[in-house]
DNA sequence: CATATTAATCAATTTTTTTTGATTAAAAGA
DNA sequence: TCTTTTAATCAAAAAAAATTGATTAATATG
């Protein structure tokens, strides 16, 4: 027989788990810098930003798939070309007032 | 000859670490479970959270000091127990005004 | 149509993090 | 003092994440 499992408490490990991979995405020196550069250009190529941030293709796009997983950036793909740029509501929502000058845009 | 890297670069570069290393802590289930029980219960001996947790002492430990490393939450020892709890102002800084409920206490 | 460009994906390896069970250290109580 | 309780630490093993270089897929261009 099954087990019972209030509901409140998946609903609970659902948010969890959500913000787990929010907080997983931040979680790496790497991935804040590509956010600040973000924060600062805006829509950014891929092919502009590899350079930037010193790393190969393979690896670049390793972390903005992290990223976009997390559901913290946009991708807009035009031609050959891929184009990142900041989620800000959902950066609103998660993060401080305080932090907005390093990971929001037009602050 | 060493390299010049611009103090401004290096500035960033610590600030990306401390923001790394408070993510990290905030990037895994159990430790968001910790984090919501402190917030509901206030200060918490490590004996209380570790049945509360369904977990071993030596792995409550364990993820309790990444949280106290992270500067996030605050420590206290009485005799043979600890007692952790929600270190506000931190939390205050890093997670919008939304999160509280989840891991700031009185709201 | 053939070639070049761009970025995603894959598999293998390396590195980091987590788990586990045991040991240690400190304080409390008999 | 001896024993018990509590929590931190340690070393080994397991699991997860990151790196690397190569391949693939899609589009653009000559």
């Amino acid at each position: 027989m099954q087990k019972e499992i209030p509901l409140q408490d998946v609903q609970q490990d659902n948010e969890f788990e959500r913000y787990e991979s929010q907080f997983k995405a931040l979680a790496d020196k790497k991935r804040l810098h590509i956010m600040n550069i973000l924060t600062q250009r805006g829509k950014t190529c891929v092919c502009d930003l590899a350079p930037l941030m010193g790393m190969t293709q393979s690896k670049l796009s390793y972390h903005l798939k992290i990223l976009w997983d997390a559901g913290i950036i946009h991708k807009e793909t035009k031609g050959t070309n891929s184009y990142y740029s900041i989620n800000t509501k959902e950066i609103n929502h998660l993060l401080s007032h305080e932090l907005c000058c390093i990971f929001k845009p037009s602050c």
